[in-house]
RNA sequence: GGAGAGUUGGCUGAGUGGUCGAAAGCGUCGCACUCGAAAUGCGAAGUGCUUGAGCAACGGUACCGAGGGUUCGAAUCCCUCACUCUCCUCCA
């Protein structure tokens, strides 16, 4: 959510944020719908200041058994009350069209953001590790892993497309990537476990923007309640309509969930594998900061993503993305890119990004600072540290073998129960 | 699912429909005492909005879970909803 002051003291400068994300300039139809807004509170105000004066006099006549004085002040309420109704209508629809507008636009990307429309634009800041030289043609996993458990053909008969029935030795190494990920981020990044609601209501998903923009992205239940597409939802919502005090600042919450996602607008993309599917599992990295220590927030949490991809021998690249490309809450972000050789391509595996206060504003999250009076709202980031879906396929396709199994990285051996190799 | 109790400022917690923005305590900040600190004493302070002539002060207005309603006037009465707690029921 915008700061409207922000936008009256400097509307060029808003104009040239959306601009950048591709939006038509839209200040001076903000500062229009916060005009009228204002007028009308102006002249509301100064009527309820009235109706306040006379009651109170009311109440002294009363008092004084003056009835007839009593009388005659309530007759006067009466009248400047006729108003009254239809300026307090006209005043909540006023706002609420302005916060209707203003929740409809995303944040502004920060400073050192590249210019850019789409993933065309984003920069690559790093590359780590070498991919691995093939002496066969190396397959996409959805050629090979249906044989080593990873069956799509049973879940279509109970659930349709994107959906997966993991078996045996293939379900046990999703289970290891998840706990492999979740002890590395508690043991040695400091981010404390939480297991949280997978289900969460209206407000929540308000607050980290899944609504009211992306509803259709969502499932929804038969109660009303949002299934989490991300939990990024259920941690940062953790703090929602809190203030923090100062030394409980930096929080850092991980889990481990499944994440929900309709995949409304992507028909007919990634329909092989095990890319993109309505349910998937991922550890989920969430910071809660002080304004100022959010750059550095960032590179952090990035590099605790980063080290999981290390640990387990996995190529990527380091995407900055660019302004046209983030999404809606970001300020700025990392997208980490696994090398996957079967499809010869870097493919998405983990976006880590600093919302600033953008998400702070719509939860009213806020801190104090010690010996400082009043509150600040803080500053969120989220991140996959990593997506464990797409884990499992860049496992599969880096360590395939010219016989059709995969072997186990050594990260993940004592996750295994002694399993060193998936094979048909 | 049924019955009941509750939701008040950073926290705990009072509050007969008419100076209640709200007692008190804790915590916070300032001052005094002290070499310094603790203890003690004194004092200060809620938040949002404000096209009120700009900033500050001051003033106006709103805010006692959320939204409606009654009333000249609502923290206080009524309705709806959310949440918390207790008991019963059901259940992994």
């Amino acid at each position: 959510m915008h700061d409207i002051r922000l936008i009256r003291e400097n509307p060029q400068a808003f104009d040239a944020g959306l601009a950048r994300r591709g939006f038509a300039p839209l200040s001076a139809e903000i500062l229009a719908m916060d005009a009228s807004l204002r007028a009308l509170q102006t002249d509301m105000q100064a009527a309820l200041a009235r109706r306040n004066e006379a009651s109170k006099a009311i109440g002294q006549a009363m008092a004084q058994g003056d009835r007839d004085r009593a009388e005659a002040l309530k007759a006067e309420v009466a009248t400047l009350k006729t108003a009254l109704p239809e300026q307090e209508t006209a005043e909540r629809a006023r706002l609420a069209a302005l916060q209707d507008r203003l929740a409809a636009l995303p944040n502004l990307p920060a400073a050192d953001v590249p210019d850019g429309e789409d993933e065309e634009g984003n920069v690559e800041i790093a590359r780590w590790g070498t991919p691995r030289g093939f002496d066969f043609a190396p397959q996409e996993h959805a050629d090979f892993a249906p044989a080593l458990g990873l069956d799509f053909e049973t879940a279509a008969k109970m659930s349709g497309a994107r959906f997966a029935f993991l078996k045996g030795q293939m379900a046990r190494l999703e289970r290891a990537l998840g706990q492999y990920m979740l002890d590395r981020q508690t043991i040695e990044q400091g981010y404390t476990e939480c297991a949280t609601p997978l289900m969460v209501r209206d407000e929540a998903a308000f607050g980290t923007t899944q609504l009211p923009k992306f509803r259709e992205d969502l499932f929804q239940t038969t109660d009303g309640r949002w299934l989490i597409s991300t939990a990024e939802m259920s941690l940062t919502n953790a703090v929602r309509e809190d203030i923090l005090s100062e030394e409980q600042l930096p929080m850092r919450m991980t889990a481990l969930t499944p994440c929900f996602r309709s995949e409304a607008g992507s028909a007919g993309r990634d329909t092989r594998g095990y890319i993109r599917q309505h349910q998937f599992w991922k550890v989920e990295l969430v910071s809660i900061v002080r304004p100022e220590d959010s750059d550095a927030e960032l590179e952090r949490k990035t590099r605790a993503a980063e080290l999981i991809l290390e640990g387990l021998g996995l190529p990527y690249r380091k995407m900055l993305l660019c302004a046209g490309d983030m999404g809606f809450a970001a300020r700025k972000t990392y997208d980490l890119e696994v090398w996957l050789p079967g499809q010869n391509a870097y493919r998405e595996i983990s976006s880590c990004s600093n919302c600033g206060d953008f998400q702070a504003r719509r939860m009213n999250t806020r801190f104090r600072r010690e010996g400082v009076k009043g509150n600040e709202f803080v500053h969120t980031l989220n991140g996959s540290g990593l997506a464990v879906g797409r884990t499992l396929v860049a496992i599969l396709e880096n360590y395939q073998q010219a016989d059709g199994s995969v072997t186990i990285p050594e990260a993940l051996l004592p996750y295994m129960g002694g399993i060193t190799e998936l094979t048909p």
